[in-house]
DNA sequence: GCCGTCACG
DNA sequence: GACGTACGTGACGGCG
């Protein structure tokens, strides 16, 4: 790109650059079409619009490294179709055709190209990307600066004149006055009236019939501007022009209102934000591998050289913001960085007291490992303002000696520890008013382990808000939710990793005994990042609408979790011992009548020796190789090998089974039984499941057998403690429930609400036969089908699931939906709203993107489409049985009862409760979960819970 | 660290 | 005409 025409400019003004990304991508699509043909990376996503637009905007990143002046940059976008335009004007831009479905995919890409480049990727809702840079670029000429815009759309040409110029970026010209008025045949004033007149075939809008640019241009140089115009059009000479004029004039006012570029659109982020802002290697060079381009791989390294780690670039001081200019915030990218160690009761004082004086604070822990209920508290970091955050260390030691630290100078400090910090005792003490006071916010990402840390020394954190969360309510789906991941994403940046600070592997150390300098550099950028992501995830909940999702599931869903699994659950240690001894015996014969079956020894564990032992050796027909080329071995085959009566099959079937259950259940189970409580803490995982579900790891209380007898035993070791029982309750079928609600099905709602049995009224309906007496395998294939449905139905998938053939399946799905065609109806839109938003929601409003919905793979897209029809119905349980959670411990200590919620199987849970309690608990549960819909959702079918009690989970289930 | 397998809703 | 599929998870052992 040249150097405009302005060295000699005595101003020196600063300089900022508006790209018009919308407008860049169809050129650059085409361009690179015509040029190169289709690109695409080796998964198939097609890249050519992206390359060209990434070429582009390095190019721009280029010169304004070199031009000092340019001290602002931003990438503005279209959002959706619908803008304040076609609500004047319904056939606004209707007639142009859907992008062309290779370039579709390549609108997020763009986005994270802009974003990978550290620019700011703008965009609003209801505008167009026009309007906003119109109001950038008044804002910036108030500001005293120029405006480069980065486009070559005739529309923003009105714009031009004054400090504002364009720069085409494809044919590299600037577009001045001169070239304005080349053009249009007017100058950059009258382009509003000449487009009013002449109209936009490409737009839409309709203008005065038979006047083209030149014409207009003529009656406008004559009369001056399209009002006057429009009062005199009577004294036009030609017939022609007259009539139309007058009789067309409303039309032409109307297209004056459509082309006239919105200058006071109101935005999140002001002009003086959007800093040139250097990228972050990691980001761009990740960026560019995923999207293989290597070229310009090349020359990113080549420019960017030894400099590129630097956060921010180097700007000449900006110059006084004129008058009425708006004076922004600090921006995010020029934050001073101020982290310290609080190693004095005074100055922990001091932090205190900001923190009450702001209102809000964002709080981390730093323990000795990532287990919340083993971990013992190092530290706590704390931040109130951006860029600036302590860390006070109470738990850390002195490095082991084959850490291989080196701590000369250990004898200076203090004794005991041999560190220098303050007492945990006095610290928790002065921090606990704090954290406990209703008034003061405390901000954490993942806060929940916080709080689990915090309430083992005695303080119950609250009121809380969660960065995690924030961004698991607005983008579940998109991205995960950790927090180097939200950093990157929100501010490029990259934090300091932990091994970076403890190291990996077999030196890895814990968190006490990293040198407190390097511990303050982590723990206070931590809290640092979770502050800024708060600042910027909060208040988009409103833009979002998903503010009633957070504050009203999510929110107060963390202290219900953080509290069952504090609760922890009992298990029988010796009965689990026993179970193992007994499997493994068992074990070991299987393997050696295996061994003697086959013919030699081999590892009855390894997949690749097995199906060569079966295929190659033993010559058995069947086998297929998967992708890695080793034969597959899985149940299916090795089950119609069994069925074949290869007795071989059957075995290693058998002893799988008892594999998986020592090794998962009975011995992994015993190995999590914690010391100090004697019981077993799981860690449910709030941001793990894009459909709002929870997550159980540590161990994994969501997947313990129950389907096979054998596996079933393993149930019995959850039990009660002495004096209590179990009881759990489950929603029957909660999810076909919600499907008849929310696809408004009346013949399965009547079903429903008649207490049918759900799988035989629809074999009745499907096949036509009387629910009476009915083939228990009509009842069996009904029942796949309903599961299917949820799932996302497909021929393939009931044709495996029921061991049929595809177009026996086909014609199963065929007449279910002849049975409820609302079904397909409700499968249809829901696909249609997902390629249209890119998301889909829950009867509670949350949502569930799916990035792969536009996928131009057939598969992917299937995938996603499948993905798009069960979201609403898993999630929506997922609501409903958190809103139930959230109301439980409440609705219990009200009436007076003792229980204690310990575990949540997604549509079930599990309470502790005293002998004498039980009946009453039961009754309680069952109705605060049947309820838990209400008032927000009259679902319009009933949801019913079925509650068990016993002594361990095997009886009360 | 990925893959195949398998446990659950 | 081919593609490659039921939805959502987590944990294990084998293997490179």
């Amino acid at each position: 790109m040249s150097e405009p025409d302005v060295t000699g400019d005595p101003d020196q003004k600063h300089r900022i650059y508006l790209v018009d990304g919308s407008g860049y991508i169809f050129r650059a699509y085409f361009a690179m079409i015509r040029g190169r043909g289709p690109i695409t990376r080796s998964d198939g996503t097609p890249t050519g619009a992206v390359l060209g637009f990434s070429n582009m905007l390095f190019k721009l990143i280029q010169d304004t490294q070199r031009d000092g002046r340019v001290s602002h940059l931003a990438v503005i976008f279209d959002t959706s179709r619908k803008t304040f335009r076609s609500e004047i004007f319904e056939e606004y831009k209707a007639n142009r055709d859907a992008p062309p479905e290779d370039l579709i995919p390549q609108f997020p890409l763009v986005r994270d190209a802009t974003r990978a480049f550290n620019v700011p990727a703008i965009e609003k809702q209801g505008f167009e990307a026009d309007d906003i840079i119109a109001t950038y670029a008044s804002q910036a000429t108030a500001a005293g600066m120029e405006t480069v815009i980065v486009s070559s759309d005739k529309d923003l040409m009105q714009l031009v004149g004054g400090d504002v110029t364009m720069l085409d970026p494809m044919k590299n010209k600037m577009i001045g006055v001169d070239e304005v008025h080349e053009k249009f045949g007017v100058g950059p004033d009258k382009v509003i009236d000449i487009q009013s007149l002449a109209g936009d075939s490409v737009d839409n809008v309709p203008g005065v019939p038979g006047i083209g640019v030149k014409t207009a241009a003529l009656l406008i140089n004559e009369f001056g501007d399209l009002d006057t115009l429009l009062d005199r059009a009577a004294e036009i000479p030609q017939k022609g022009r007259r009539e139309k004029l007058l009789e067309h004039a409303d039309m032409a006012r109307l297209s004056r209102q459509l082309v006239t570029l919105k200058q006071d659109v109101e935005l999140d982020i002001g002009v003086m934000d959007l800093t040139v802002q250097m990228p972050d290697a990691a980001d761009l060079m990740a960026f560019l591998n995923v999207n293989e381009f290597k070229q310009l791989t090349g020359r990113v390294k080549e420019f960017f050289g030894a400099d590129f780690r630097k956060d921010v670039a180097e700007l000449p001081d900006m110059p006084a913001p004129a008058a009425g200019a708006e004076t922004a915030e600090t921006p995010a990218a020029a934050v001073e960085i101020d982290y310290t160690t609080v190693l004095e009761m005074k100055d922990l004082q001091e932090w205190i007291d900001e923190a009450y004086r702001i209102g809000s604070v964002a709080v981390d822990t730093e323990t000795t490992g990532l287990n919340a209920m083993q971990a013992s508290l190092v530290g706590i970091s704390l931040s109130i303002h951006p860029g600036k955050a302590c860390y006070i260390p109470v738990g850390h030691v002195a490095p082991k000696a084959q850490g291989g630290f080196d701590f000369d100078g250990a004898e200076e400090q203090a004794e005991e520890t041999g560190l220098n910090q303050l007492p945990k005792a006095d610290v928790i003490a002065a921090l606990k008013p704090l954290l406990e006071d209703p008034v003061v916010l405390k901000i954490g990402q993942n806060i929940k382990y916080d709080q689990v840390i915090l309430g083992q020394e005695g303080i119950e954190v609250g009121p809380v808000d969660d960065t995690m969360l924030l961004s698991y309510c607005q983008e579940a789906g998109q991205h995960g939710h950790g927090m180097d991941e939200l950093s990157r994403l929100h501010f490029g940046i990259s934090p300091i990793p932990f091994k970076e600070v403890a190291g990996t592997g077999k030196s890895q150390i814990t968190f006490a005994e990293v040198p407190i300098d390097k511990a303050t550099e982590y723990a206070a950028e931590d809290a640092d990042i979770t502050l800024r992501l708060h600042q910027v995830l909060k208040p988009q909940l409103a833009k979002t609408k998903s503010a009633t999702l957070y504050e009203t599931i999510e929110r107060p869903l963390v202290p219900v979790i953080a509290r069952m699994e504090r609760e922890g659950v009992k298990v029988d240690a010796p009965f689990l011992s026993k179970l193992s001894e007994d499997f493994g015996a068992r074990m070991i014969e299987l393997v050696s009548e295996i061994h003697n079956l086959a013919g030699e020894e081999f590892n009855v564990g390894s997949p690749k020796q097995l199906g060569e032992i079966l295929f190659d050796k033993m010559g058995l027909s069947g086998g297929k190789k998967g992708k890695t080329g080793a034969y597959t071995t899985d149940v299916n085959v090795l089950e119609s090998l069994a069925a074949d009566g290869v007795e071989l099959a059957r075995k290693v079937l058998d002893w799988r089974q008892l594999a998986k259950l020592k090794s998962t259940y009975t011995d992994a189970l015993q190995a999590q039984v914690n010391a100090r409580t004697g019981r077993v803490h799981t860690s449910f995982s709030l941001a793990a499941a894009s459909t709002g579900r929870l997550a159980s790891s540590d161990p994994n209380v969501q997947n313990i057998p129950i389907r096979t007898e054998e596996g079933r035993k393993l149930r019995n070791a959850f039990i009660a403690e002495p004096g209590h029982k179990l009881i759990s309750a489950d929603y029957s079928q909660i999810e076909l429930r919600l499907l008849a609600h929310i696809a408004d099905i009346s013949s399965l709602k009547e079903a429903f609400a008649e207490g049918l049995d759900i799988h035989a009224k629809t074999a009745s309906q499907v096949f036509g036969v009387a629910m009476e007496g009915m083939d228990p395998m009509m009842r069996r294939s009904a029942k796949a089908i309903n599961f299917g449905i949820i799932y996302g139905i497909s021929a393939f998938g009931l044709a495996r699931q029921l061991d049929v053939s595809r177009t026996e399946a086909q014609g199963y799905i065929e007449s279910y939906f002849t049975q409820y065609p609302g079904i397909r109806k409700y499968m249809d839109e829901t696909k249609a709203f997902c390629h249209e938003t890119g998301y889909v929601e829950t009867i509670f409003g949350r949502r569930v993107h799916l990035p792969g919905i536009n996928d131009k793979n057939g598969a992917r897209r299937g995938f996603s489409e499948r993905a798009a029809i069960n979201a609403p119905i898993q999630g929506s349980a997922a609501d409903i049985i958190k809103r139930a959670m959230i109301r439980l411990p409440g609705a219990i200590a009200d009436a007076g009862l003792k229980a204690r919620m310990l575990l949540q199987v997604h549509d079930e849970l599990i309470f502790e409760v005293p002998d004498a309690e039980t009946a009453e608990t039961a009754a309680l549960v069952t109705s605060v979960m049947e309820k838990a819909a209400l008032p927000a959702i009259d679902v319009s079918v009933p949801l019913v819970v079925d509650a068990g009690i016993g002594d361990n989970w095997g009886e009360a289930h």
